[in-house]
DNA sequence: TCCATATGAAACTATCGAAGTTACGAATAT
DNA sequence: ATATTCGTAACTTCGATAGTTTCATATGGA
């Protein structure tokens, strides 16, 4: 299975967004993320309807950020990906009857939902505010700070 | 994408198999996977290579269970499946060089490696006999015991 | 007004891995 | 011998993300 990356890949917009002054057309993210113009409005879509970014047609249009970059959490961008399954791995949905499969499928239901918790609670803690602190730290360490 | 589904087969094909006196053929077991004679010889083949299962060739031959139930764990199943990717939800890699990338990646990594450590100590604890036993309590439930 | 710059969106193709299928060879028991 | 069963290679199908092409529409400046 190939990787869903939108909500990695959005994570990285937003703050290099910030880092623009609040500002970035879909040709300067899609450089950024290595992609196509396309991907990027059809990815950011969902977060201008959530109200994280708005999007402004037209000589000088581009996309701008609606939020500070704290006052948004992971969860909010995966919320505005309309939660993108997070698991790999599922169920057979074969014999829905058969009680075996019934019970497979619960045991790995529950301990799917124990992770989901698990990173839904971590996506509600951080924010984009976070993530950036962290590449000044980076980028600190990295001039040997 | 698509979600595997060959944990959830590997368990449903061992519980039934077990309750067949421990051995069945490719055929019986692809009729109760809904699914293929040659899906099941290939999904089997690293429990087999794991000595989880034995499988023998001709006439009166087919799979057989190689452990009791109690002695199989869903780790054990996992494993000889080769440790299939548990998240559907990846990194970019589009720019490993970006320190922004980084700090996302980072954060994300964290996060999943938490849920995987969770999920693994589960598939670690739970052994096929419990599932099997969840199964006589559906049973006896269905029947209104 | 004219035109370059942007987004919006439809429609199509590319990609990748699991799943499904076909076909044939090899081994085993009756 | 023959039917049964696994082993394996090769191919097709399927589904979702990702990528591409194309055109319509809106904005601001010369």
């Amino acid at each position: 299975m190939r990787t869903d990356s939108r909500l990695s890949r959005m994570l990285h917009a937003l703050i290099h967004m910030d880092r623009l002054g609040g500002k970035a057309t879909s040709e300067q993210l899609a450089q950024m993320l290595a992609t196509n113009p396309v991907v990027v409005r059809r990815t950011m879509a969902g977060l201008r309807r959530d109200g994280l970014v708005a999007s402004e047609p037209g000589h000088g249009g581009g996309w701008a950020l609606a939020r500070p970059l704290d006052a948004i959490t992971l969860k909010d961008i995966y919320a505005a990906l309309d939660e993108p399954e997070l698991f790999a791995i599922g169920q057979s949905q074969d014999h829905p009857e058969c009680l075996v499969e019934q019970a497979v499928n619960g045991a790995l239901a529950e301990t799917l939902s124990q992770a989901r918790d698990l990173i839904a609670a971590r996506f509600a803690a951080v924010t984009l505010g976070d993530l950036s602190r962290d590449f000044d730290d980076r980028f600190a360490a990295g001039r040997g700070a």
